[in-house]
DNA sequence: CAATCTGTTAGATATTTGCCTAATTATATA
DNA sequence: TATATAATTAGGCAAATATCTAACAGATTG
């Protein structure tokens, strides 16, 4: 929840999920979107790998990343359960 | 939506609002709840306050907070639109 | 095999964050 | 009025974060 919450903070690493949402992209296609370099993509993308937010996969010189949802389903409930206890409250 | 983030990047931030949907606290009250002095809760406090995740009011002394779940909405959306989109993906 | 391209790792650095203690403000009470 | 209590503000500091450039690794291509 820590790791999720962490790599959801970050404004570039939301741009990129919702970049990937779309449709899957390589990192140099990423980088490409941002004016950053491409480390700092990199080190972004590293992040969201480790929040199972995205899986990468290597063809040839490229890698492509793909967004994963599911982790998320988890900072949903979170919040959910957040805004439903706060309803029924006297 | 970058300050919402922001504010539940952190985890005495998140128990905070956790304890808050049971009910209002006193910022007192809510720094007993944590090895962590007065000031510290007082600086997360007001980072929720400014994410508009809590609001409060004086009555003598004592300030007493609230949690206030609207701006989740906002979140949940977002999210939502992810998992969503990510589903309907080729 | 040498050059090139994609991407990551390493190392440095400025900024942000989360914590502390000390001081301050505002209220209540002896 | 003096003192105690609740909470915040101020100032300082160490650790975490986000960025950069330089160097490197792996794959492709002339």
């Amino acid at each position: 929840m820590n790791l999720l919450f962490k790599a959801l903070r970050d404004p570039t690493r939301r741009r990129i999920l919702e970049m990937l949402k779309e449709h899957d992209l390589t990192a140099g296609q990423i980088a490409a979107a941002f004016s950053m370099s491409p480390p700092s993509i990199s080190y972004h993308l590293d992040l969201l790998k480790h929040a199972r937010l995205v899986s990468s996969r290597k063809k040839g010189q490229f890698v492509t990343y793909s967004l994963e949802t599911s982790v998320l389903d988890d900072s949903l409930g979170w919040i959910l359960d957040l805004i439903k206890k706060g309803k029924h409250k006297k």
